[in-house]
RNA sequence: GCCCUCAUCGUCUAGAGGCCUAGGACGCCAGCCUUUCAAGCUGGAGAUCAGGGGUUCGAAUCCCCUUGGGGGCACCA
């Protein structure tokens, strides 16, 4: 069977034996990353995946001053964790700095690019004018044609310069984007970019354009945030003298204020996302429909099925909205899906993480695998397990007494069900959901109450809360003796809130 | 301010001229199930397809304008 037709990209490297897609996660070491950038990645991955081509993992680490401590392990974590795997990488261009420096010379040599002397302060102060006349904050090119012995003197004499792109004042530029179409700009609103600092490493525009290039990337996927500095990307391809690859702006995922997704928004990153409980496959998931979708249906993809659906030209334009709450459901639908080993599995870590301190360590994994089974369908985040399930791992139980009248009661009739229900029990050979069930659910109709009554009863004097899992289930694993002391302590407190109504 | 871009329920989206009195999902509401909570099932509210002009026998779908949103305008990426 033959593949579907694929994207224009794809189709055309159909016919190109030279070489199948390259495509590449290029991330800069700057901090944790966030779902955005994540997103990106892993629509990367799909394209790589879905077309057999490959996946490169790059660091651009050419800020020395926004570098990040860390920050290139989280990326690998974050990108393993959701089984984003890459093929070459990852390349660090902090490596490679005399690629540039080379191109960005061989760019001086052709006239496509020119060395600048002017002051950070001077161009602060042009930027201050600009603003002033109500113009758009562009280098004012006062080095744009330096006569060559001052540019020769500016160099042997030490002063630090910049290598600027020497951006046409006429004329515009257009590229054809995958996702958007033809885009064009006037090259006169472009800026005279900075392609080399003054410290020697390249900037963005440079580095990005030298290494897509000589690492044959086919087709840049990246965030739309990016079409404004395409143009000059396009323009330094054809000074180099290089056919550019295909560009597909993808569309940016914002925050509930519809604004660019940000640290103010809460959690962003891939780690806080598996720190709170989230499964990998249900993030992958979630992510991928941010953007891009199969039909008017379909939303649970595990991974292989989304590798085969994914298509560029199912990718929309329009920016999404993170919404948390959609992405707690669908974790709860892959948490619902694991069998028991798995979800304990997945659980445990977060019971030895989040279980109070008075709870011995580690967890028996016996019974903790017992308790999980109850709360496996009623978790949407592995985070939540521990609160739901404290009352299993603890000694005693604490609630306001008052939980313990259910409606129509009154204390004294607390303790005839409590009564009754120790009695009906005391002779049990076997603590089980089942056999408890049919000793206890008589007394219902025989004290004249309602399941509801009776059952909202015991609940609360077990497990101390009015919300948990079915009441026998809970009580065979909590075992008799705890059961049985939890019924006595309950029915003393009914004494005492007996004996203060009266007197 | 200038440039680019986007525009369907609160949110994610389907829709590529007649199948749309606009479909699905999350969330919300109600009912069922039921010992509570979940889960599940059923039903419901929710979008005059941003507005206005065209084109067409016919427009959410094509064109133009307006408005609104987003992004960019650094020796950051």
């Amino acid at each position: 069977m033959r593949q579907d037709q694929g994207t224009p990209g794809a189709s055309f490297m159909a016919n190109d034996t030279a070489g199948s897609i390259r495509v590449r996660f290029a991330p800069s070491p700057t901090g944790h990353p966030h779902v955005g950038n994540i997103r990106t990645a892993l629509f990367n991955w799909l394209f790589a995946r879905h077309g057999g081509g490959t996946f490169l993992l790059r660091i651009e680490d050419t800020d020395t001053a926004r570098r990040v401590e860390g920050a290139v392990e989280s990326i690998t974590d974050g990108l393993q964790w959701l089984g984003l795997d890459w093929d070459e990488g990852p390349v660090f261009q902090s490596d490679r700095l005399p690629l540039y420096r080379d191109a960005a010379d061989a760019l001086i040599q052709r006239g496509a690019a020119y060395r600048c002397f002017c002051t950070p302060e001077r161009l602060e102060q042009v930027r201050e004018d600009k603003a002033r006349q109500h113009l758009p904050p562009r280098y004012d090119g006062r080095c744009r044609d330096l006569d060559p012995a001052e540019v020769s003197s500016g160099i042997t004499s030490g002063t630090p310069s910049v290598i600027r792109f020497k951006t046409p004042r006429h004329g515009e530029t257009t590229f054809e984007d995958l996702i958007r179409g033809p885009v064009t700009f006037e090259n006169a609103t472009l800026n005279d970019y900075v392609l080399l600092k003054s410290d020697g490493y390249p900037t963005y525009h440079l580095a990005n354009v030298v290494d897509d290039h000589d690492m044959r990337v086919t087709h840049i996927m990246r965030a739309d945030e990016w079409i404004s500095s395409t143009p000059l990307h396009v323009m330094l391809y054809s000074s180099f003298g290089w056919n550019p690859p295909q560009f597909a702006h993808l569309p940016m995922i914002l925050g509930p204020d519809k604004a660019k997704l940000s640290k103010r928004h809460g959690a962003t990153t891939v780690i806080e996302y598996r720190e709170q409980g989230y499964l990998p496959e249900a993030l992958f998931n979630f992510l991928a429909l941010l953007g891009w979708s199969l039909d008017d249906k379909t939303e649970l993809f595990n991974r292989n099925e989304l590798v085969k659906a994914f298509t560029l030209e199912r990718v929309g334009k329009t920016a999404a909205v993170f919404d948390r709450t959609k992405l707690d459901w669908m974790n709860g639908v892959y948490i619902r899906a694991l069998d028991i080993e798995e979800f304990a599995h997945h659980a445990m870590p977060f019971l030895e993480r989040d279980l109070p301190e008075s709870v011995p360590r580690p967890i028996d994994r016996q019974y903790a695998r017992r308790v999980l089974t109850l709360l496996q369908e009623r978790t949407k985040v592995l985070s939540e397990v521990a609160e739901l399930s404290t009352f299993f791992f603890e000694d005693a139980v604490s609630y306001p007494e008052q939980q313990l009248i259910q409606k129509g009661m009154d204390a004294s009739k607390v303790q005839q069900v409590i009564r009754t229900v120790l009695a009906a029990v005391d002779g049990l050979e076997k603590w089980e959901a089942e056999t408890l069930e049919s000793s206890i659910r008589p007394i219902c109709e025989q004290l004249g109450l309602s399941p509801r009554q009776v059952f909202g009863v015991l609940r609360v004097a077990v497990t101390g809360r009015t919300a948990a899992p079915p009441l026998f289930d809970t009580m065979e694993v909590l075992g008799r003796s705890h059961c049985l002391s939890r019924l006595t302590i309950a029915y003393r407190r009914m004494e005492d809130s007996w004996s203060a109504e009266i007197g």
